[in-house]
DNA sequence: CTCTTAGTGATAATAAAAATCAAATAAGAG
DNA sequence: CTCTTATTTGATTTTTATTATCACTAAGAG
């Protein structure tokens, strides 16, 4: 079953009717594993061939994808809500994500590894999981050698 | 070495002068540990015995204390950011936040235990952590207690 | 194919946050 | 303690992400 096939199924189920608009915003996020686009950028990318939709739509789209689950909304504090493909098919395909303080690059982090801590934590507050979200901020490894080059040429001199 | 102490240590050490507002701000944040004001509440406390203080100050003073890691920004998707004292003098006094999907209670967990993905993730993929934000999502035991009520109440009738 | 109703485009409205700028003030030097 | 000055503030405006509105359009059930 592709990922259109399943999104055809959630919206059919949810009872939402499949639109030009709804394909293309799928197809843009579905086609762009690991990116994490904002609205904006979605429409940009949407105008280039279909002109004639408008942001309102964009933004309509992405709250309706969050509500049934085909897309999850991120915040990185950058000032807009980013978006990526759920993994519902797959529930041990959950992962994490590396923001640079640096540079502002996100990079996934393909594993969970979170099972033991979410048991101890289900017992121990007596909370049902449902999802969690990891974020850690820190250095990538290309802006940690760009800083060892400057120090190299700072002592040169 | 009290809250307050380390507080006026960490302006000075930015260059930063004491001022009113600013001491203000920080005591309605500091005396209200596991709280998460957004900069409209904390407006309104500020309002009560200091009128003449503005919101645009309530949002300039956040955002240096943000910068200068005096108060740790958060983002719970309610369209707001929220604020709560970091906990820099003890880094092992890291915590995760539990958010209740159906009422948005917002519990918080002193248990950290992610120190052995941290370094998994540092070796895996050379990226330096600083820092990691930690949200689960679900349902607290209020609410899954509601649930169990309205459950027989609807099997009797 | 037709009809009903959900969905859309264009635009205005909202609201959180940032920018502006004259007036006020903290704090170091004398 | 007083003066001086760069920093900070209050009031206000501006910006920008997101939502609401409403007349028009098209998906898809029958």
């Amino acid at each position: 079953m592709t990922n259109f096939e399943i999104f055809k199924e959630k919206l059919n189920d949810a009872g939402y009717k499949l639109t030009t608009q709804r394909r293309v915003v799928f197809e843009i996020i579905d086609s762009n594993e690991g990116k994490h686009f904002n609205p904006e950028q979605i429409y940009e990318i949407v105008k280039l061939k279909h002109p004639e939709i408008g942001l309102a739509t964009i933004y309509r789209t992405l709250k309706l994808f969050e509500k049934i689950d085909i897309v999850y909304k991120l915040n990185f504090n950058d000032g807009c809500s980013r978006f990526e493909l759920s993994h519902i098919e797959d529930e041990s395909h959950r992962h994490h994500h590396l923001v640079c303080q640096i540079c502002g690059k996100i990079e996934e982090v393909k594993i969970d590894l979170l099972q033991d801590l979410e048991k101890i934590i289900e017992d121990e507050y007596d909370f049902n999981i449902h999802n969690h979200t990891l974020k850690f901020y820190g250095i990538c490894s290309d802006c940690k050698n760009r800083r060892k080059e400057c120090k190299k040429e700072t002592t040169k001199n």
